[in-house]
DNA sequence: AGTGCACTTCACGCTGGTTTCACGGAGTCG
DNA sequence: CGACTCCGTGAAACCAGCGTGAAGTGCACT
């Protein structure tokens, strides 16, 4: 609910045909988008790499360079991941095809309706912000993605059993805190908790995985409090600043 | 391809004139439609930003904010692309321009047919629907256009069944997520889910026709999580470059 | 209406990863 | 230096998921 007064996004749009660009881009600015214009390839490339927007809208016909190289060394040269869009006159589905391939997100058929063309780049500019919003947890140089359940260390990937992951998860969110054995059990387990002390095992695991491979360890044991994770020399840095 | 039932369609009905907002509603009802209504512009915004209609019915003169402000408001600020249509008493051209100006879809002038305004409301609704449907996925090198229903592999055409093929999209539009068995059990058959675990044998099916032949596979099981669609190494060169 | 085809559902055995459990060794605190 | 708590490890039990083919179902075409 929370409605922010954000902009619509930045969008640049490659197009020769000045009268459809004209078109494209009143349209799009009257809807709150910031629009920067390029008439031919080369300089929608180059405004594509030295500037950062939410989706591109790229022709497919352009003198000099075509859409489809601008794609391309967009994607393979650039690395660039941001969304493009492309506009193309012939209907055959020769050219959607070799579009997509270049990297294109979507493409939209000539003559379109500029309110179906700002549908398509809502739905990309969405698409693409959607994956920075999901829930992440960061301990020290250890990240766990929530939503794609991938953890790292040190950029590495580490893979992990699901009771791991999930004892891991709740250590993660309490981070630097302790938290006790019966909290992480009731936990996982609910009140059906196993006849042993199977969660020291899973400890066990979790830590072969998570720390043996690395100098620093960040889960501790509290010796008759229960467990921490965290890093412990950010935390005497940051304990030191606040005094 | 869209399984469920579903309703004609939910309208939001903005009109201060009681008289006809009460015709226009029953009539609409009658068809079977689900109308929401409100009798003046602020309730009515209020109304279109916290529910998704189908279609917005809205009266250029209201009481307080009138409907071209609601209708800027709506695209400018909220950000929505439902499709609006506008009610004028007035038959000038002025009124027309504006009214799309500010982001209408369509109009009609007062006095008109309750049968031509369900002809309008009704193409606006299929309008919005094939926009939304319309819509091309990409993950790795593998490709869907769901307008044409194509799917594409390193330039290769790939044939699925039509329940795979929903399976397909579902992962896809989520697609570095993971997805649990229950939730793509609910989006492909809702609550009438076959007795035993047929989704196993499309899975597997799925596979056969997208991973099998080639080297990288990008369906990947997440023990006792679910499943995920995504380019594994892409992802991890992703990673890399955010630390 | 009859036939054929494609898709979906179901049954069943198998594989492999995951959790649990048992037991001795090590560490920590008073 | 005891008593208590926690760690390391491997074997066994368990369960989720896989592969596959056959049976059922609906649709399209004749």
């Amino acid at each position: 609910m929370t409605v922010h007064e954000e902009q619509a996004g930045l969008i640049l749009l490659v197009e020769d045909n000045r009268q459809i660009a004209e078109m494209v881009g009143e349209f799009l600015e009257r809807l709150g988008y910031s629009v920067d214009y390029a008439a031919d390839g080369v300089s929608g490339l180059h405004l594509a790499v030295s500037n950062s927007y939410d989706v591109i809208v790229l022709d497919l016909m352009l003198p000099g360079l075509d859409g489809l190289e601008v794609c391309r060394k967009l994607r393979r040269e650039a690395k660039s991941a941001t969304p493009v869009l492309m506009l193309t006159a012939r209907d055959t589905l020769e050219d959607k095809l070799v579009g997509l391939e270049a990297g294109a997100d979507d493409y939209l058929v000539k003559p379109f309706e500029v309110r179906e063309l700002e549908a398509r780049l809502r739905a990309l500019i969405r698409r693409d912000r959607r994956q920075v919003s999901t829930e992440v947890l960061t301990v020290g140089d250890m990240t766990l993605d929530t939503a794609t359940l991938r953890l790292t260390r040190a950029g590495q990937e580490l893979t992990v059993s699901p009771i791991g992951l999930k004892l891991l998860a709740i250590l993660m969110r309490e981070s630097p805190r302790v938290v006790s054995r019966r909290d992480i059990e009731r936990e996982i387990w609910g009140d059906m908790l196993p006849d042993s002390d199977t969660l020291r095992s899973h400890l066990y695991n979790l830590r072969r995985v998570i720390d043996k491979p690395y100098p620093r360890p960040l889960l501790h044991t509290i010796h008759s409090a229960g467990y921490r994770l965290a890093d412990l020399d950010v935390e005497v840095a940051s304990a030191a600043e606040t005094v």
